[in-house]
DNA sequence: GACCCCTGTGTGACCGGTCACAATCCTGGC
DNA sequence: GCCAGGATTGTGACCGGTCACACAGGGGTC
């Protein structure tokens, strides 16, 4: 690779503040300020002469400065665990998607670890930016970044769904993603499986429950009275999908894997191709998320949607009105997940 | 609940400032900016005792005053088409890592579409961020972020490689992908397809060059002697590469075609299993990018691995030299691309 | 001992906005 | 014709840092 260039010329214009455009329109600083903030009473003959400065001098209000003096940062941070993760990062762009619509800044924090050290540090630096937080708390640092976030900071934070109803006051949002894994497991279980395999995400399982996709799974299998297996952790990447995807291959058992995520099911499906299994012939998969690459897969994957830019969007919501005035807490509404069916599954081999 | 570190109960409400730290270890309020500032002449004895009161108070030094009195802002923002695509991800990711380093903040604004107003936007909202801007230039919003920008706003761009040296002050990054294009295409010559097709990314092609992919792919088939086909334009995504490719399918000729990135492969894997084509019995197809999950496929795809978290370091690197002192930019280390050749490339059909 | 320089420290202005409050203008009611 | 009260507008402090500069001591040098 190369780089080029050497340091962009000229630069350092004194920025225009309200002071010059007062004195260019004939008034006083805070007449200016009035303007720039909708205030009503104003004259309409002087603002528009305020305004016309405005424009001929270009001003621009000074975010920095407008956030020093109002204490108000119209800015959130999304902290999150990863920024490559199909979820993770549909999340932030439904943020950022509404942060930009109601003109708020958008930083992002990525939590290296659940190490306790790493994640204060990453909300030290997310508080230092003043504005609201939202966390991603899907996964372990996540979750613990939830245990460590200081008092008294607006936060919000998307979960996986709370096992009991959160306690009042905590703003989170998530998708009924038990309901979601229970169905997905009783699609399996209609074509004629015997049980359904778990190749799990890390649990966050933990004082506030956490796991519901787990959850969910096993209530299904529960329900019909099927076997419950135990799930098998795989990580997140197809590689750890892979990984474990082998050993579940060792068990001719196994005619139906449910995996934590299309990753996952990625790396399912290759481990089960190399153990020359069929897939759905021998072996159903169904994955998490529908990620966009997910329906072109060979086999489509049979998954459930999840709306993850809705998600962005609802915890945006949330914490904008957390910010912007005690607007009471008010649930956002988030499309319910979805069960996606393609080539990935059918009968149970014995079945038909 | 519980309550970790040495926090008292305290409420976070008004936050300490030095002058606070200062009446509390007896000194005055610069003394304190200059211990936390590390000011070399600062009697030991003295800093020991305004460090303390930090520690007592838990003071942090308030950014948005740091930024506003000294007009240094600690912080970059990313400028990107989209933050889902894994490219694009991968940099950013690389940017932060690079970023929390330096203990520089990120900020995220996305560029909904090339549309002039909405990118101009999304610079002036960048800008009004303060610090530098990070400009992800592979696409055509990103493009026209690039001729749009503000003079005097320090600002790197991750770009295509360009087709003549850039003139000077342009602080660029990029991967040789020309070079990589190029690679590849000689790889699936040297298997003895007659010609390679090439299932394009869309073209930023302006008066920048851009559009380099197709450039060292077109050079490899010039090369060789080969016909060069008419690139045919397929968008970023899975869909889009399916899309594309059904039409590519329908030429028995072809027996070659390089995608502009992973996700196309994906779509044109899944076009050439639906029309009965074999990968890479009938047809061999390669990639760019080499996506996490692009190993897992199957078959696995052969692809040009980019450094993207490396140019996202390279990025900061830059953008970092040219605002804390015009240190003279200096060329930072980008893995060179390579090509993984796995299963969806093979000899031609009638060659063996 | 005068002079100078360097180390350590304090003082007050300033960055570009907002906030609280005072001052002035204008209009209707009596 | 006088006054209350809302509409407009101005004044100066303040947010929490940094900056420029002044000032007190403590060696060295001559």
């Amino acid at each position: 690779m190369r780089v080029t260039g050497n340091t962009r010329g000229s630069g350092a214009q004194r920025s225009v503040s309200i002071r010059d455009v007062a004195t260019a329109a004939g008034v006083s600083h805070q007449t200016v300020s009035r303007v720039i903030n909708g205030h009503p009473s104003v004259r309409a003959s002087t603002r528009e002469r305020v305004e016309a400065a405005i424009a001929e001098l270009g001003f621009r209000r000074s975010a920095t400065a407008h956030a020093l003096a109002s204490g108000r940062t119209r800015a959130v941070t999304v902290l999150t665990a990863n920024t490559t993760h199909y979820g993770h990062a549909a999340i932030l762009q439904g943020v950022e998607e509404a942060a930009r619509a109601a003109s708020f800044a958008v930083g992002i924090s990525v939590l290296d670890s659940d190490d306790p050290r790493v994640v204060r540090d990453a909300l030290d630096r997310a508080t230092d930016a003043g504005g609201g937080l939202i966390l991603i708390a899907y996964d372990r640092p996540g979750v613990r970044a939830l245990h460590l976030a200081p008092e008294g900071v607006p936060l919000v934070a998307a979960v996986e769904t709370p096992a009991a109803p959160p306690a009042a006051g905590s703003p989170w949002v998530w998708t009924d993603d038990r309901t979601a894994a229970r169905e997905a497991t009783e699609h399996l279980l209609a074509l004629g499986h015997r049980t359904v395999h778990y190749l799990a995400i890390p649990s966050t399982t933990d004082s506030d429950g956490g796991a519901q996709r787990t959850a969910g799974w096993r209530e299904a299998l529960t329900r019909a009275g099927a076997v419950v297996p135990e799930p098998v952790e795989a990580g997140w990447t197809p590689a750890g999908g892979y990984a474990a995807g082998r050993r579940l291959t060792e068990d001719p058992a196994v005619t139906a894997v449910l995996c934590g995520n299309d990753d996952l099911a990625i790396g399912m499906l290759r481990a089960l191709r190399e153990a020359g299994r069929e897939v759905p012939g021998d072996v159903s998969v169904a994955g998490f998320d529908d990620a966009p690459h997910s329906a072109f897969l060979t086999p489509a994957l049979t998954t459930v949607r999840l709306d993850f830019t809705g998600v962005g969007r609802a915890c945006f919501a949330l914490l904008h009105g957390l910010v912007e005035q005690g607007d009471p807490i008010s649930p956002h509404p988030v499309a319910t997940p979805r069960l996606i069916v393609r080539e990935s599954t059918g009968p149970a081999p014995g079945s038909r």
